[in-house]
DNA sequence: AATGCAATCAACCGCGGTAAC
DNA sequence: CGTTACCGCGGTTGATTGCAT
């Protein structure tokens, strides 16, 4: 069968989103909660793909997501899942609550790979060479070693994630002000940023970013629309994570890294006081638990390794069998 | 100051899985 | 049980930015 377009070309909107397109996601997400994205178009109005949608919403304007500046820890960890599970990214970003698949998928083209196949860090062996048939004995122990570190580095890559969240979670806030501070005098919208750039609106939840994005202007244009929606929906409804609960995070200013950012820390809910974003992608950090005591069970368990490592190589190739 | 190149990243495209009919 | 439609994922592209010459 022919598989129909997702969506109609001629009339669909396509390249960067602007903040108005933006606004018009976020508050029907919102309102609604995520989802059933086909409708998404047809009731906002916007002349963009379903599938566009989103993508933007999961990409950059759902809340509790960081961007750019990985950490060491997310490096490795990333390092290790991508040997571990191979390419599926949305996997390895489970992983990572606070990145998209997107992202990271990125970060690992832009910067990972080449920097393993450039020797790399040690941490992240560039990709283990296929044996000679010759010197299978030595390939193996090659491999068990590789496995060994492997083991370790994930270890060590996963445990200090929780003591690393909290001062993210902090930072989070503290982006918040610090980009409210950023563009306390900003005020007028003027930008003259480029479309491209000022997609990257949820920059501002790293600090570093927060400070001088592009997007800060749209963003806060954006927030400031928003701050109105909230107030209409009756902020106080209480609802502490709606996002005028999460103001909390920063008395009045209200950008829109609280909607991006914010909303990660307080769960939102919706108008009916449902949560708002239960039904994300995202698992939540408690439910990764459950994947990653798969994943060091499997690499405790001796047996399981060589059906691994001689399914797939440990940096490029697509593992063929995962036993989670 | 201007130009070319490389790096980065947002967004699109196509495919596979799966729920609904 | 077959078909259809939707959603999500991964690969890829194209625009933009930054840097070197």
């Amino acid at each position: 069968m022919v598989r129909p377009p997702c969506c109609d070309k001629e009339g669909v909107k396509k390249g960067p989103w602007t903040p108005e397109e933006d606004l018009v996601l976020v508050s029907y997400i919102q309102e609604h909660g995520p989802g059933n994205w086909r409708a998404v178009p047809t009731r906002t109005g916007l002349m963009r793909c379903s599938k566009s949608c989103r993508l933007r919403w999961t990409n950059y304007l759902r809340p509790g997501i960081k961007r750019g500046n990985f950490t060491d820890q997310e490096e490795k960890l990333i390092i290790h899942l991508q040997a571990l599970l191979g390419n599926r990214w949305a996997a390895i970003a489970s992983y990572l609550p606070e990145r998209t698949d997107n992202d990271i998928k990125n970060y690992w083209n832009t910067h990972l790979k080449r920097k393993l196949q450039s020797g790399g860090d040690g941490a992240g062996k560039p990709q283990a060479q296929r044996p000679p048939s010759s010197s299978k004995g030595q390939w193996e122990r090659r491999l068990q070693t590789d496995i060994n570190m492997a083991r370790r580095a994930l270890r060590e890559a996963l445990t200090p994630l929780d003591d690393f969240k909290q001062p993210q979670q902090q930072d989070a806030a503290a982006a918040v002000g610090a980009a409210g501070a950023a563009m306390g005098g900003g005020g007028g919208g003027g930008g003259e940023e480029s479309p491209a750039s000022s997609s990257s609106g949820a920059s501002q939840c790293s600090p570093s970013a927060a400070a001088a994005g592009p997007y800060v202007l749209t963003t806060e244009n954006i927030s400031r629309m928003l701050d109105g929606w909230a107030g209409r929906k009756g902020r106080g409804g209480g609802a502490p994570g709606t996002p005028g609960g999460a103001e909390s995070a920063s008395t009045g200013s209200s950008d829109a890294s609280e909607v991006s950012c914010g909303g990660a820390a307080v769960a939102p809910v919706d108008v009916a006081g449902r949560p708002l974003f239960e039904y994300e992608t995202k698992p939540t950090v408690a439910a990764q638990q459950m994947p990653l005591s798969a994943i060091e069970s499997w690499l405790f368990d001796d047996d399981s390794h060589f059906h691994y490592v001689q399914s797939a190589s440990l940096l490029d190739a697509t593992p063929m069998d995962y036993p989670f």
